[in-house]
DNA sequence: TGACATATTCGGCATATTCCGAATATACAG
DNA sequence: CTGTATATTCGGAATATGCCGAATATGTCA
């Protein structure tokens, strides 16, 4: 009796998919990490290509992409080839994420505040950049405040 | 003499649109807000056209779209049906709307996790939603801080 | 109302994404 | 070294996206 994926559990993957897609996750990578989530076991590549029926290759590009952003890992079994595929408990990579980029924009809007003519431009790029440090620094408390308080490893 | 739009420019331009796509907007209205970013004065479509290159009518829809994002201001023209378009200073849009995004996800979550079989899917679903609401909460605050102590208007 | 200026919509082309299946590579056991 | 099980890469078809120019709509003045 295999997995047939019961109509909660597929409503469920699609809508995570639906919610991750906007932050620049690909559509089966998506799928993927919402079928994980529910999985209490690593499982094997066959079984998701069977479980979300999209084909090996796919299962397989996606696994290692959510494996590169570290939300998903393997689990290498010694003696076979065969990987087993898991959720992180790292909840904080796509937060993570998002924070390399406002950092990145804040930069570019302090160099693009120097290199203007116009004074009022000018502040207001600091202005933007000032805000966007702000908020990246909120959620990197945030994080250590989280970290601490509910995982004491 | 119109905009050559110096390499300078042109550079940010680019950058900020490369920095913002991620976030999920369209490529010809990321460099349209790049542009405006470095307009001391509100532009026309017109303008805009000429100094992006782009076409009328992307810059039309790029506009728009910039507006319903409330990342820009049409400054409508008494007169005339001429509209002119300038940043808005309302840089917590595109935060706001990650925090849609993260409110929506945790509520999924909590969702899931009460139609779920597994003890311990259920508590991980639950840690992960908490996390991302703890994260909501935490930016919103920042960006309440921001706006009382930047500007009391 | 008619003439004009400007904005918006629409159809279609060009490009990029996504995904699959076949072919290939890799690891392991005997 | 050979065979088997598994993972990965690659080419191409289907689909989606982005953008333009022409056509259309909308607003303004006389």
């Amino acid at each position: 009796m295999s997995n047939k994926a019961g109509k909660h559990q597929q409503r469920f993957v699609e809508d995570v998919a639906r919610l991750l897609t906007p932050w620049g996750v690909p559509p089966v990578a998506a799928r993927l990490y919402g079928h994980l989530l529910l999985c209490p076991r690593p499982v094997s590549l066959d079984q998701i290509t069977e479980d979300l029926g999209i084909s090996k290759s796919s299962a397989s590009v996606a696994a290692r992409l959510l494996e590169s952003y570290t939300l998903a890992r393997r689990h290498s079994q010694p003696g076979t080839k065969r990987a087993l595929y898991a959720v992180a408990d790292d909840y904080e990579a796509m937060i993570r994420q998002q924070n390399r980029l406002l950092d990145a924009l804040a930069g570019r809007l302090n160099a693009g505040a120097e290199s203007t003519a116009s004074q009022a431009v000018s502040a207001r790029l600091e202005e933007m950049a000032d805000f966007y440090r702000v908020m990246r620094g909120a959620m990197e408390d945030a994080m250590n405040r989280w970290r601490r308080g509910r995982r004491p490893r």
